[in-house]
DNA sequence: AGGTATACCCGGACGC
DNA sequence: TGCGTCCGGGTATACC
């Protein structure tokens, strides 16, 4: 599921495409993509734009076009665009399509979705930055400090875990990447962060970006659904440390990895490099077995 | 009130 | 073969 290196990744596969190019016909087929707006009065205001520049903020990609209206478009679980050959009009039609862009040098950038769950948002230009504003923490990649990251979740007392993929607390950050930058930390998904060091917070905040990069640099993970605009997979899949390895070995300690829950997502974590806190300690005869008190 | 937890949307994958 | 259950991003709603 796209979270913020493969977002990132879809934005400089995109940018070149779009930008300096007017649209000439827009289609939206699913009227669930654009709601509560009707999908037809935003298809006739998209026509004749033009697109300026492909930005991204957190896991939304921010399509600003020449009048200074921004479409801006959240990919959820499954939302994808298609763009070049395989989007061309004599190419096999694309199951699950949802819209349809023709842009003035006749290319095509198809939006497909099998859950439905994708959004596509117009905004006028004073509507932008509340927009983001409203739903959107501080920039993980960007000038992003350590004391700043310790401010914004230091006293917070949820799982540590829950509060990575708090998209106010940090933008970005899906459930992928919050385990990989944990295992990365040492730290337990169940700490709470307020019971973190302050050496772990500023360990934690070099984790969340490294991880993040290593997402970049590999054009972002495809475990089913996800591809680059040009139908190319990613390649960080096969770099995880933890994500989807319950069961196999630790790649620092050996030890087996384990799968919990936490905050209702599958959370993969090391319980011998990641140290339960000691609060869990009275729960360990009804937890799992594999949860284990530091030492 | 502030922060946290849960239901919900949707449809493919999986298991019985 | 078929049906029920699971999964998850972000938001609305419930909860404490």
């Amino acid at each position: 599921m796209p979270e913020l290196p493969e977002v990132e990744t879809v934005r400089r596969a995109l940018a070149p495409l779009l930008e300096g190019r007017t649209i000439v016909e827009a289609r939206i087929d699913d009227p669930r993509l654009v709601q509560p707006r009707d999908r037809v009065e935003v298809a006739t205001e998209l026509l004749g734009e033009t697109f300026a520049v492909a930005d991204r903020r957190g896991k939304y990609l921010l399509l600003r076009l020449a009048s200074g209206r921004v479409l801006v478009v959240h990919l959820r679980m499954t939302g994808a665009f298609i763009a070049g050959a395989a989007a061309a009009v004599d190419a096999p039609p694309i199951p699950h399509l949802r819209a349809l862009l023709v842009l003035d040098d006749s290319s095509r950038i198809a939006f497909r979705d099998v859950r439905r769950f994708g959004t596509w948002t117009l905004l006028e230009p004073d509507e932008v930055e509340p927009y983001l504003d409203g739903r959107l923490g501080p920039e993980p990649l960007g000038s992003f400090s350590a004391a700043a990251f310790a401010d914004r979740i230091g006293a917070r007392h949820a799982p540590v875990k829950a509060v990575l993929l708090d998209q106010k607390a940090i933008a970005g950050v899906g459930n992928i990447y919050a385990d990989e930058a944990l295992w990365r930390a040492s730290i337990h998904p169940l700490v709470a962060c307020v019971d973190l060091a302050p050496a772990q917070l500023g360990s934690l905040h070099r984790a969340v970006r490294a991880a993040l990069q290593a997402g970049i640099d590999r054009q972002g993970a495809t475990l089913r659904d996800y591809r680059a605009p040009d139908g190319s997979e990613g390649g960080m899949q096969d770099e995880f440390k933890v994500y989807g390895r319950d069961g196999e070995p630790c790649l620092r300690c050996g030890g087996p990895i384990s799968k919990i829950r936490v905050a209702g997502r599958g959370t993969h974590f090391c319980p011998r490099c990641q140290p339960a806190p000691v609060r869990l300690a009275a729960d360990e005869a009804s937890g799992p077995a594999t949860v284990r008190r530091p030492r």
